[in-house]
Parts: structure tokens; sequence; C-alpha cells
DNA sequence: TCTCTATTTAACCGAAACGGTATAATATAA
DNA sequence: TTATATTATACCGTTTCGGTTAAATAGAGA
């Protein structure tokens, strides 16, 4: 049942937190910048800003001077919607989902069990803000490249 | 982040839940008849078997009439063991392990908030006992084969 | 219009993990 | 001694993960 944060997500919830310290300003921000402060390969970067904006998380500016920027406030996005933009699914397996995988009857006490815990993380998901994560040039360990 | 079963853990626990439904058995259970009450293959089954046994939670014998039976009263036995016993490792990725993974200053609010998930799911895996989920011949959908 | 800088989109690829099997050895009851 | 068990390890195909390649498109500015 590992609570496996994936590398994906991990960036995901990184890179959203940075646009979401970079909220309102004029300017998106280029796949390349988020990148190298972020310290991921550009294709990476690109792939995983590609499925947020699949998502409808975040909307892009092509171009000279294009870039990315968050399509709502990071007080109106939950952690719960970058992981569901993401692609992230189910968090049981067919034990639960799957009629006759398991052998016992319904309502087995191992399914209602972990029905509850999802139930629970979701939750906990869907009441994180992006604002709370948010974060800006001041709080790198290192200053900007440029 | 996904909260992933893994199908292994979830043999894992529903092995355990008929052992426990045979604690104070006289016999041990055969591997052969967990994997035919399960529906699990007994190649399978047995190497479930080995690693529960090798995490200290099941005793064998050998021979003849041998069999699996618990170590301990499924009182004395949490979720949480049984998960560790099968080599479950940390739920958080390396965001948090490694530390120059991450470009943003500890302590970053991303980790904390997963480490605080973590950390409130594996309380939660200790308080469940075995116990809760035990069940015998009686609470299948189908009956025994012999 | 040309060029540079961006994003866009899909295909691809190696490595690791997952789910499961095979097999040879050993132990014990009868 | 034989049949039935567990023991222990090695193996293997498929899927997922992490990430790259590459070709196309779009727009700003000279």
């Amino acid at each position: 049942m590992l609570f496996s944060l994936k590398k994906e997500y991990d960036h995901a919830i990184r890179i959203c937190g940075f646009l979401a310290g970079h909220y309102g300003d004029s300017r998106p921000i280029p796949v390349r910048e988020l990148a190298e402060r972020l310290l991921v390969s550009k294709p990476f970067a690109t792939k995983i800003v590609y499925q947020l904006r699949l998502g409808g998380l975040l909307a892009s500016e092509q171009g000279k001077y294009g870039g990315i920027r968050l399509r709502l406030s990071p007080r109106d996005i939950t952690l719960y919607d970058i992981l569901k933009a993401m692609g992230m699914g189910r968090m049981i397996s067919e034990c639960v989902l799957e009629e006759d995988f398991c052998p016992l009857p319904a309502p087995c006490k191992i399914h209602g069990f972990f029905m509850e815990q999802e139930a629970s993380l979701v939750k906990v998901f869907k009441n994180r803000k992006l604002a709370e994560f948010a974060f800006t040039e001041k709080d790198f360990k290192t200053s900007s490249p440029q």
C-alpha cells in the first residue's frame, strides 16, 4: 500500500508552487526557467507542464517571451487538483475494485479499512491550497542563475 | 503519491487474516490450502509466506502435515507489522530523503506536509490489530473445496 | 519576411519494479 | 522409503517509471 510519491508528482507540485509565487506577474514563466530553478531537465519539465496544462491547471503563451502561468489563483487550487491533473488514479488496488478478486464476502473488513484510508487522504489533499506551498526567489538556497 | 496497494501486500494481509482465523488450531495450515482458499497460485503464496516468515511473523513446520501458523496472537500483530514484514519501506520519496534533491530550503513546506501524512498513516496501521481482520471458513462466499 | 525563442505533441527508450514461475534441496510423518 | 511439505534462490515476461528525441507550430521583433 505504499504511499509512494512519484517523482513526477513531486516535481509537479514544486512547479506549481513556483508558479504560485509568481502569480499575478506580468510575464509568464518559460519552461527553461522552471527547469533551471527547480533542478529538473528541460524535457522533463516540459512533459510535466504539458500534462498540467492538459489537466486544465496551467495556461501557456507561445512564441518569444512566451511561458506558463497558473490559470487560477493559488487559493483556488488544491493539492488534489494538481495530482488529478497529473493523472493520479485511485489509490486502492483491484482488491476493492474488481468484483471477484477477493474471495471474501462484501463488505470485507480489509476493503472497508482501505477505502476509509483513501477517503481520508483525498480529503486532506482537497483541503490544502496551493497558496500554502507557494515560494519565490528569496526562498531558494542558491541565488538565481541570472 | 499514489496510495498504491501492491497485490503482494494485499495477499499478505489476507493470508494473515486467514491464519488469524485459525489461530490456536492444533494443526498448521499448509501453503497449498492458503493458496486454494485465497485464490492465489501456490508459488506466489509460497513466496509471500516466505517473506512473512523471514519478517518474523510466521512460524512453519516442515514435512508431511507441516504448514504455517502465526507466531503471535492476532491481537498482538498490527497491520503495520505485516507491511513491515513484507518489506514496505518509507512511503515518502527522495524529495524528503535526499538532501539535495529539492532546491528549496529546509524546512520546505511540501516536505513537511508529506512527512505529516506518512506519520499519520503509519499511526493508523500501528493501531489496527490483525484480530480485527480475522476470518474463517464460514466467512467465504464459496464453500471449502474439500 | 526572416530569425530566434518558445511551446506543442507524440514517439521512443533503457532501467527498474512488479507479478509470478521454476526448480532443486531439505525435512518429516507414516 | 515414499509422499507431502517447506526452503531458498534464481529466473522471466510485462508494465511502469523516468526521462529523451525530434519534428512541428507559434509568435515577437528586427
